[in-house]
DNA sequence: TTCCGACAGTGGGGTCGCAAT
DNA sequence: ATTGCGACCCCACTATCGGAA
């Protein structure tokens, strides 16, 4: 009999390490950048060849990533953070990454690594970022690993030059790190993320009550003759001005809603699109809603 | 004493499963 | 049969509170 000489103290779930956002990139040769990815962030524990996915709250998902803990078939242990995403259209697509998993399939699915925690019974955390990328590399070509698995590559240089291609791109927009730094488990400044937001103006078509003015604005989009639903936006404003919005608004009340195409919507209260909310978002559902909306400021046409 | 960061709470788009209507 | 709710995933943001400065 082989006798493997595990490692006892290969540790459990670790919390993963999460990035500030920041609305420019940090410039100076310390820091890498990746792209960043959207999609789930999954960190897999790997052990003789037998992987588990666990998700950002450490709850355990290898069902669900099955292939892509089974690509992982390789000695030793290691413990890789990264993220499960689907490609479409030459970025990583958060609506179609849900929409194959409510089919069940995975044959979409990519993970894309992009830190190594643990190896072979060392704890890297503390070693520097850079390092620990070299060591995560060095895995991938030891062990040949091919897609559904990626290495995720960084670039040294200016970070904001890298931004506005990303950007160019239809990139999400990039995860600035710095080089020197060890892994930590909680939100610091040594994980930037640097995104591009998409912004515009939607007409207020309806509104959500609450005891400050309003809890959330349903929007539209005029498109043509038709006055479409574009989804709500319940954060950005702060306690007064959720007032003052509910004030413009009570003056232009509806008793029905305005949309081309009625959404059925129990608490809503309509209105006249007589006003507009700047909105910034991350992306278009593929319901045709905004997603990761928020609040920048009302006008009236 | 003032300031700031972590945390809880609220809001969004999704999926799923289950219970109440 | 439909709807609502909570638990997950992704997210943006405000308000609060205690400790650091």
């Amino acid at each position: 009999m082989v006798k493997r000489t595990k490692s006892p103290d290969m540790p459990g779930f670790i919390k993963p390490q999460l990035a500030t956002l920041r609305s420019k990139a940090p410039s100076g040769d310390q820091w890498l950048h990746e792209i960043k990815f959207d999609g789930y962030r999954v960190q897999l524990h790997i052990n003789e060849g037998k992987a588990k996915a666990f998700t950002r709250n450490g709850l355990d998902w290898t069902k669900r990533f099955s292939v892509i803990a089974g690509a992982f078939d390789i000695p030793g242990q290691a413990i890789i953070d990264g993220e499960v995403v689907v490609v479409h259209e030459g970025r990583t697509n958060f609506s179609e990454l849900q929409a194959e998993l409510a089919r069940g399939d995975q044959d979409r699915l990519l993970y894309y690594a992009f830190d190594l925690l643990w190896l072979d019974g060392k704890d890297l955390r503390k070693r520097p970022q850079i390092e620990r990328k070299a060591m995560l590399r060095g895995l991938f070509d030891d062990h040949e690993l091919e897609p559904p698995v990626l290495y995720s590559e960084h670039l040294e240089g200016d970070g904001d030059e890298l931004f506005k291609h990303a950007s160019k791109l239809n990139y999400e927009g990039i995860i600035s790190k710095k080089a020197d730094a060890p892994y930590r488990s909680d939100r610091n400044e040594e994980w930037l993320k640097i995104k591009a937001v998409q912004r515009g103006k939607f007409p207020v078509v309806g509104f959500i009550k609450d005891p400050t003015g309003v809890a959330a604005l349903y929007l539209g989009k005029q498109e043509g003759k038709e006055l479409v639903y574009m989804g709500k936006v319940g954060t950005g404003w702060s306690r007064t001005i959720s007032s003052q919005i509910r004030k413009q608004l009570d003056t232009v009340i509806s008793p029905k809603s305005k949309l081309t195409k009625p959404v059925k919507k129990p608490k809503a209260v309509w209105v006249e699109p007589k006003f507009f909310a700047d909105v910034e978002y991350r992306d278009i559902t593929s319901e045709g809603l905004l997603r990761a909306s928020s609040f920048k400021g009302l006008s009236r046409k």
